[in-house]
DNA sequence: TGTTGTGAAAACCTTCACAGCG
DNA sequence: CGCTGTGAAGGTTTTCACAACA
């Protein structure tokens, strides 16, 4: 098992708690401060104080009682733990209305995640520069994707053709897949998969909305 | 306590798995099959088979052992636990590129949730029919969210705009909200949120797609 | 006083395993 | 036999609560 570092084992939640944590802490130290407590981050995140310190606990990174933490060791902490040593790539198929705006949303992000290429079934796309990202015919995938050296990729093709584009996917070499088809993928365990359903999202927004907060569940 | 039909309490995981089984339940029957069996539909939603049935149970749901479940009873109680009576009117909040994609996902959509309004601060977009859906302006959205009796609201505006989005929302009667700008909405706790941030999304991918499997929590 | 770090408890969620039944 | 329904067990995640410290 790999041993990060120092500290415990983070699990899905504490990883994407440790993102949050992150971009709040850039934007604190850009306000100026040079510290920050416990609670503070909390409500920003909208989690508890005892969450924030276990989830920093976790990573193995320390404050003092009287200054709370360092928010600029804590932002390094926190990418050192994050980030890949250098930079990952990450691939797209799929540049319909999603994937475009998936496009237009990471055009110029951090250094640590850049989308690479993206990939379209439409002859009309390929070849073509969109928002700033090369589109490539589907056909070739598997070898461009291993060319680029990506092990990160994003699905947003219709469900139909969701599985098909993950084994070419995992076949080039990617090992985790954000997955926007609203299809289950059968994939080896090693290749990690995020699913973002939007119908799902909304349909739970929208009974939770009706429910009120009747019961206590439908909070937090 | 709102004490929905029979059975136990749906948390938001369970909420979250009903509609994804809605949706799988919704093609098997297409495919013509009546009847299907706990393992059969654990296995198209990635879960495992007593998962479906203490899902099944809450809901207050039964199937046969000799038979498994009747595929369109089951469809019909979930909607009848899921959607509200009639349909719920939606809201949307930004027509950038992500509001655009999601006008464009929904058109035409299941007839239990409708987006009946986008509204947009850009002059150029305003009173403009947009993927089918009307622009409106953002300044009278309290009164114009409360003529369009929207009880869900969809905010894709950037994020220094979210917080106060939300709150007109609210004003104008909205009581769940799918967030889609990285910022944690301060609300009160009868208002349901749901975040969607594409970017700690594709961080967590990142990190797990990087773990490999070597621990086997990065799984599942 | 106020904070952090953390063992212990509580709450929550999933799986096991088996009775019951066609 | 193979299935469902479910009490009980197991696992995970969150919160509590307090020692230690400035």
């Amino acid at each position: 098992m790999a041993d990060r570092s120092a500290g415990g084992f983070a699990t899905r939640k504490v990883v994407k708690r440790l993102s949050v944590y992150r971009r709040l802490l850039e934007r604190i130290g850009q306000a100026g401060a040079k510290n920050v407590f416990s609670h503070d981050l909390a409500a920003q995140a909208g989690v508890t104080a005892a969450q924030v310190r276990r989830d920093l606990m976790t990573i193995g990174f320390s404050g003092s009682p009287s200054r709370g933490y360092d928010v600029s060791r804590l932002v390094d902490k926190i990418g050192q733990y994050l980030d890949a040593p250098q930079w990952q790539s990450v691939v797209l198929v799929g540049v319909g209305h999603v994937g475009q705006a998936l496009l237009a949303y990471f055009s110029g992000r951090g250094p640590h995640l850049a989308i690479t290429g993206a990939f379209d079934a439409d002859p009309g796309k390929v070849n073509r520069v969109i928002q700033g990202c090369r589109c490539y015919p589907v056909d070739d995938m598997e070898a461009r994707v291993r060319q680029l050296g990506a092990e990160v990729g994003i699905i947003a093709v219709p469900g139909d053709a969701a599985q098909h584009t993950a084994l070419q996917l995992m076949r080039g070499g990617v090992r985790g897949i954000l997955n926007f088809a609203p299809t289950h993928l059968r994939l080896p365990e090693y290749v990690y998969v995020e699913n973002v359903d939007i119908t799902v999202l909304l349909e739970r927004v929208a009974f939770f909305a009706r429910q009120g907060s009747l019961d206590k569940e439908a909070v937090r």
